[in-house]
DNA sequence: TCACCTGTCACTTTTGAATGGT
DNA sequence: AACCATTCAAAAGTGACAGGTG
């Protein structure tokens, strides 16, 4: 273990690094997901991960992060979000804006991105649908983006919007240190960290709190699985405006002609929806009579964990209301409707996060919720929760798609 | 002007199921 | 029946490219 910390310390570098390497320690313990199928692991989070002394304060409870662009995330969130990762690195499009409330304008701090998996599952597009295939690759943890503007001021962060737009993803991890590693098919969620701090040393001990938007949910691949994604990025992107006027380019008619031709629908493409009781094409975007404005779910807002500072597993879930909100085991649709109605976020409270996007921590945290098998590959609901025919009584809900 | 960003496409590599031999 | 090696198709990854932005 020591060993590998220090290759986590070589391998942080610039101006993120001491963070990375501060962080490194605690996130080796949970960079590898228990299994699924071991349900008799301990389950007390604090134990879990080794670090019960690592008690770290948070900002201001007021404060507020709204997300930018939040009608287009959507449109991405409905269809089930997909971004290419390159060996060079590549953008997330969407970009990520946020403008932030409440912060003490004197105060300097600094904003953090990172990339964290939603779940512990690999996952494949088959049929037009994303289905688990397997476990998931453990997910290299340490790398963070520094907003180039940091440290400044609250006062300058609340001024205008905050954009994130040179963060770039990858799956090698032998280029850039500035990039953030992803697994191919594999579902990831980015966080956006606040820390109380004038510089990178007192970025290691200064109150923090960290953000998560449920539409922000993507699965990284290195080629697009879905067309219906691929056309809301070419007809949003301004960088793919070379793709929009099929004239234009040779290369702009030819393949995609092909491969339509190859998904045209088939026998095979039809399935029946039993809950509709008809047909329904085999497509993501037309799984359902409401398709044009699909429910989004409401059960992973803020609840998204931040492992690198297990600060918050002080056993006090349910202290506030707004704790028991936030509380992945509980999520509450007042939470939804706070969340739909202003798109704005509180930081998560005091609970076990660094679990929760490990739906496989959650089922083993409940007695009451017994783990579904997982030998069996299970249908990806694109549109969110899983049908309660498979998760009986289960209340963590992974809502995405 | 030019560095950079995008999705496309042809090609290569990897994966995993099927098959057959011991 | 169990194990191992081989084959082969499908899936996934790679890199060059043209058309675009800033």
């Amino acid at each position: 273990m020591l060993d590998d910390n220090n290759l986590f310390q070589r391998a942080a570098s610039s101006a993120y690094a001491s963070m990375a390497a501060f962080t490194a320690a605690a996130n080796m313990y949970n960079s590898f997901y228990p299994s699924t199928s071991n349900t008799n692991v301990n389950m007390d989070p604090v134990n879990y991960i080794n670090c019960q002394d690592m008690k770290r304060e948070r900002l201001d409870p007021k404060v507020r992060v709204k997300l930018e662009d939040m009608d287009l995330w959507s449109r991405f969130y409905s269809l089930g979000n997909e971004m290419i990762i390159t060996k060079n690195g590549r953008r997330l499009f969407p970009n990520l804006r946020v403008t932030i409330s409440e912060l003490d304008p004197n105060t300097k701090y600094m904003f953090l991105l990172d990339i964290v998996p939603m779940d512990d599952n690999r996952y494949k597009y088959h049929e037009s649908s994303w289905n688990i295939s397997g476990k998931a690759e453990p997910h290299m943890y340490g790398r963070y983006y520094v907003h180039p503007d940091s440290p400044q001021t609250g006062a300058q962060w609340m001024k205008q919007s905050i954009l994130f737009n040179k963060v770039k993803i990858t799956n090698s991890p032998m280029q850039n240190p500035n990039h953030i590693i992803l697994n191919s098919m594999h579902r990831y969620i980015p966080r956006l960290h606040i820390v109380q701090a004038s510089d990178s040393y007192s970025m290691r001990t200064g109150p923090l709190s960290t953000f998560v938007f449920q539409e922000t949910v993507f699965i990284a691949v290195t080629a697009y699985q879905n067309d219906q994604i691929t056309k809301l990025k070419i007809n949003n992107n301004p960088f793919a405006k070379g793709f929009r006027e099929p004239t234009h380019g040779k290369k702009v008619n030819a393949k995609p002609l092909k491969r339509l031709q190859t998904n045209l629908p088939s026998e095979k493409s039809l399935k029946y929806d039993e809950n509709l009781h008809r047909p329904y094409k085999n497509d993501s975007s037309l799984l359902s009579v409401n398709s044009s404005s699909p429910p989004l779910q409401s059960t992973m807002h803020g609840a998204i964990a931040d492992s690198t500072t297990p600060t918050y597993l002080d056993n006090s879930v349910g202290d506030h209301e707004q704790d028991s909100d936030m509380n992945p085991m509980n999520f509450s649709s007042s939470y939804h409707q706070h969340f739909q109605a202003n798109s704005f976020y509180s930081s998560y409270a005091s609970d076990s996060s660094p679990m929760i996007y490990n739906p496989a921590y959650t089922y083993m945290n409940s007695a009451a919720n017994p783990i579904p098998s997982t030998s069996t590959p299970m249908h990806f609901n694109p549109y969110g929760r899983y049908p309660s025919s498979v998760y009986p009584t289960n209340n963590y809900n992974p809502a995405f798609f």
